[in-house]
DNA sequence: CGTTACGATGTGAACGATCACAGGGCTTGG
DNA sequence: CCAAGCCCTGTGATCGTTCACATCGTAACG
């Protein structure tokens, strides 16, 4: 920077505030500076600007390790909106989500000073770790609960079990069966709560509920049981590959989807159409969920009122895809040409 | 600090080397250094000993902006090696593959003072642009193609193409389609060179082969012309998406996989087992080739000899994790027991 | 015993930016 | 004509570390 303002003819402090965009530069000097700056490839020192003004322009971002759809769509739309806001991104992430894990990513997070943290991690351990982050940063959760005092976006998960259930029993189903994701994440619970109340509120018996994981592998051993039973006419899952499980499962039973047995999934991963029926399901468009979460993370940053940390939380709408693997029950119609008649 | 010295009864620098783990400090002093910091919560400032020591402590992560399996595990593996390393990571991603999204992209890593760069960033025009990065900073290109001077791991795609076509041969197909990715991605075009190889060697037919996408979209579409061609008994696909999609095409067609027609596909995607059939795939190891790519970075930075930064290029290879998808050819065998006998 | 060597600590100056403040020049208004 | 006020610029201190060097004591060595 010196070298910049003795080519440039004028003081550090000149050139520090064209950088800087102050307004009381004149004109022709700034254009000296910024030639100067050129000349020299110059490029503002960050750890410099941190060190002075206490401001480092990095958010933290804790994530889940995990190859989830969900998840890596919402790193994307962070780290966008983030760029877009002038900021950086660190990411450190977690192998699981309980408490210790978390508060040590956050720990390294405040060690880089970064001005706010996002995570990325749905079970309430993590929710409650945030919490602990020291006053004067921004923190907001994505995905998981809207508790424990920490900010959070994330979609209504009961409104989208809600919207796949009753889109079943709009179709003639006298009830819905449901294959739960992990019984940890608020997630899967909330899901489950949204089938459970949509069932109550259709005057429907209620059957029981299994939780499991957000596996293909979870959803076949789930699905697997199901299949045996013939009264099952429809399945409503907690994910997308836990629906492929399941259709999977109902393949394998000879039960054909979905003349024998309709199948909804959640999260409307890119493939879900190209299942074997394209799978019904239920849309969730992470990169807004992005979006809105460093939207919030930011106001709370500009505000500099850390009091009012858990307002402002967003609650994001997801919406129905429907494919061919809903139907109505018991073959009222054929839309699949070329499923098998066997049963076993 | 200062307070930490103050309370310790020692000087700043002695603290600084308590901080270091200089040897040279007394056991009793060290541990009075080591009450005091706990006393005052203290933390050790990144940015100014970023601004004495000129090192960030930052590796920057270029990543595509995609959800495609692949790139989200390299990401975690990358994560998790830099935070063994003592690094911490942070990502930008970049919308298009081009020379100036990616230029850009280093350009605002090279702003925040990254001490090197992994870029999973697999196109060329990516690699040259990578080729920019600054002396003194490491560079390691994952995947992509392993040319333009920058030192890069990936998997041996031809490899991996050769043991999909050779396992197709070995069942007894007469020759192997194939079903490519983007013309414009290294990965895509080794894997068709690695086919057409492999089938040179065995003294095949060569049908001709057709550039896509990574996506079942794509799959779905030119698997669909395949399947309207009696001859076609095997296909070798881009990747697990793509097959998926030309899965889905061959289906509709009413041919019978594996019976009618083999499928195998690339990645092995956590749902690739309960595809219908379970796919045939070719394995890769992500998060080995995020741990590797991360050596290989580290290691430049050790020797401080950014004159080598071609060498250390690793090649991984893939295996292969065969499935129910592929089959004998023409019906000699029978291994689904549920798919239609329809043909339309 | 004197010299050397080293171990343990302290002192002051970087690192490269920003902030607070102090000026010079010019316009403006009384 | 002078004072006030604004625009523009410069000066020095400051942020919290590490680095280079100086100092002091003590052990080792001839």
């Amino acid at each position: 920077m010196r070298d910049v303002a003795r080519l440039a003819g004028v003081s550090h402090q000149t050139v520090s505030r064209v950088l800087n965009e102050h307004p009381s530069v004149r004109e022709e000097t700034r254009a000296r500076v910024l030639e100067a700056m050129r000349a020299l490839n110059y490029r503002r020192n960050l750890a410099a600007r941190t060190l002075a003004t206490r401001r480092s322009g990095i958010l933290g971002l804790i994530g889940f390790e995990s190859t989830l759809y969900g998840p890596a769509s919402m790193l994307y739309g962070i780290e966008d909106a983030a760029r877009a806001a002038g900021y950086f991104v660190s990411v450190v992430t977690v192998r699981s989500l309980e408490r210790t894990a978390v508060l040590e990513a956050i720990d390294r997070l405040c060690a880089q000073a970064v001005e706010g943290i996002v995570a990325i991690a749905p079970k309430e351990s993590a929710a409650h770790a945030l919490a602990q982050v020291p006053d004067g940063l921004g923190a907001v959760g994505v995905g998981g609960a809207g508790e424990s005092g920490v900010a959070s976006v994330r979609f209504d998960n009961r409104a989208g079990a809600a919207l796949a259930t009753q889109h079943l029993l709009d179709l003639g189903h006298a009830t819905v069966h449901h294959v739960g994701g992990p019984s940890d994440w608020p997630e899967a619970r909330d899901r489950i709560e949204g089938w459970r109340a949509t069932l109550y509120a259709n005057d429907r018996v209620v059957p029981p509920a299994a939780f499991g994981a957000w596996t293909a592998d979870s959803g076949y051993d789930l699905g697997a049981a199901l299949a045996r039973d013939p009264s099952v006419t429809a399945v409503f899952c907690a994910n997308d590959p836990v629906a492929l499980g399941v259709l999977r499962a109902m393949h394998e039973a000879g039960r054909r989807v979905p003349d024998d047995v309709s199948v909804v999934g959640f999260d409307d991963v890119p493939e879900a159409g190209y299942f074997l029926p394209p799978l019904t399901t239920v849309r969730q468009d992470f990169a807004e969920l992005g979006r809105r979460s460093l939207e919030v993370l930011l106001a709370q940053l500009r505000e500099d009122a850390p009091a009012g940390r858990d307002d402002g939380s967003v609650l994001l709408e997801p919406t129905l895809t429907v494919r061919g693997s809903t139907g109505p029950p018991s073959g009222q119609s054929r839309r699949s040409n070329s499923s098998s008649r066997l049963r076993q």
